[in-house]
DNA sequence: TTGAAAGCGTTACCAG
DNA sequence: CTGGTAACGCTTTCAA
């Protein structure tokens, strides 16, 4: 029970021409004239003609498509970015589509289908990427050794200097640092490195009771290790949030012990996503603007598709301080 | 500057025998002695050949590609399903990839892919879905009208009836719901009508004052409107919420008003994901679990796929009852 | 057990 | 302007 669909040979038998004017009418060019255009563009509606984008893709080596390599589909703060690439794909010629499984694996089935880029979002360094032919770039951290591909990073280290030296301007000297300090994903790691270097750079001290691993990127990770960075005796005068949700949760346990934010408290999040407005205290937050890391994806990987010149570079982004009313003068 | 990946021709000119004995060979034909079977696949896998998806649909009509189509990734509910969903494909012969775009505009992408089944997760009744060609089935609510294609329903009305019952036999007649009531989300639409329904089968009253739309599906909406509905003079003794992030939010709530759950006030809360055991207070849940729900999908897209017989049908899954601590005795 | 060749539905080039 | 024909990369007969 195979269903044969129209193909432009059934069209020319039709039309009475041979299928490679066929072929050029439907694809509109000047080579053929305009009358006969006009009949077998009729005929090839008339016959439900759905062109056999197999064959178009086999011969013309283009699907203007992207990929995006997304391992981890739980981790919700790239939910938002995901969209936005999506988004601004959407106002080029291409689209998009999505590969939740391991790298290699997601690496192959791209391949396979000729998308004509790849966007990785890499999520730890202990794997080597393989890629050859397709163009690809990768948003995540920059490791100095084998780089053969264009990184886009969103310079987190950068964003913990301006954070620290944020409040240490608004008259702070004992500040916190909350966040997921496990090695496997280097994005965290970064974020808690810039957060020590910072605090150094400065001149403060680093108290290990002022630095608490949650051990996980969830709500009630953060909401945790809130509580016990809040039980020392000498507590901070501020704290950076390693991320929204962990923020979110830091904030709770903070207004459960009745302090006040920013009076007894100020608070500050890594991650800038529009999100952070509606919290119930809505946050401060450093880093770089969803939009601004979509753009500057999309553009990259565009240009390196279309002259493939492109050579392996780390683009650091530019965090954007977003002020609200978790921070006070000290 | 086109770099051409690597073919069949090529592993055979390596190899040093035809094409077309490296491409049975590849396809582990029987045709092709066992030693140089070995031996070519060792070379293909050298060289990263990957077969060209287009040319092998183009012959054979299969890409063994499974689409999703996942409108709104934000609603973070689902990237659950969409991990497990995707596991299961990953132990058949086929993959799967997503897109995260309008129904429509995906529609047309994988249409242009080619790939061999469609699943849709299908947030909104609004548009109509012309769907040819493709063996396309969809999760969601059934709705009787023009329905040209398979739906694995959640069955929510179910669910909130077993919620309902569990919680008389243990004694309640004060049951609050608290969800989101926005008419744009027919799942969630379906709890709220399910909980009506399912009070009046057994002839408990409707308190309007028991009813809370928390207008969105974040772990804030909760929060809110568990706060407003604790204002009440008249607590209800037990709530049903809508979601996991809203019962996560009402936990919280709960707790601030130094209620104890479930001595003071019993919860129980729709879908049944793994992730409830994990919340400040485990929660028991009433909904279909994710994995029985990645099973039927993907069963059913297979078996679609490969007998084109599968009838418009609706399924409607059974929602298990999880059992926790947060359900009392009145 | 292997190889040659036809064909899948297109596009693109070159003659006419 | 139009038609013929060679690709594209692969699977699948059919011969050898």
């Amino acid at each position: 029970m195979k269903i044969m669909s129209v193909t432009i040979k059934d069209i020319a038998r039709v039309a009475g021409v041979s299928y490679s004017t066929v072929s050029k009418a439907l694809n509109n060019s000047s080579l053929v004239k305009d009358t006969t255009k006009q009949r077998i563009i009729a005929i090839a509606n008339k016959m439900h003609y759905e062109p056999n984008y197999a064959a178009q893709k086999l011969v013309s080596k283009q699907t203007k498509i992207i990929g995006l390599i997304w391992p981890t589909i739980d981790r919700v703060v790239l939910s938002s970015l995901v969209t936005q690439i999506n988004k601004k794909i959407n106002q080029t010629p291409y689209s998009m589509i999505l590969s939740v499984d391991s790298v290699q694996a997601s690496l192959d089935r791209f391949k396979r289908f000729q998308v004509d880029g790849i966007i990785l979002f890499e999520e730890s360094t202990d794997t080597t990427i393989k890629h050859d032919t397709i163009p690809l770039i990768s948003y995540g951290v920059s490791r100095d050794n084998q780089m053969n591909y264009p990184i886009i990073d969103p310079n987190h280290e950068k964003a913990m200097y301006e954070a620290v030296k944020y409040l240490i301007e608004l008259g702070h000297h004992s500040i916190a640092y909350i966040g997921d300090f496990s090695a496997s994903d280097p994005l965290q790691v970064t974020k808690y490195h810039g957060y020590k270097k910072a605090m150094q750079h400065f001149g403060l001290p680093l108290d290990k009771n002022h630095q608490i691993d949650t051990k996980g990127l969830d709500w009630y990770n953060g909401y945790s290790a809130g509580n016990k960075l809040l039980k020392n005796t000498n507590l901070p005068t501020a704290i950076i949030g390693g991320s929204y949700d962990i923020s979110a949760g830091v904030i709770r346990c903070i207004k459960e012990e009745k302090l006040n934010i920013p009076q007894d408290l100020s608070i500050i999040s890594c991650d800038n996503v529009p999100e952070m407005e509606k919290l119930e205290v809505p946050l401060t937050c450093i880093g770089v603007p969803i939009d601004h890391l979509a753009n500057e994806i999309v553009k990259s990987m565009i240009m390196y598709i279309e002259n493939k010149e492109l050579e392996p570079c780390v683009k650091k982004m530019t965090p954007v301080l977003s002020e609200r009313n978790s921070c006070a003068k000290k």
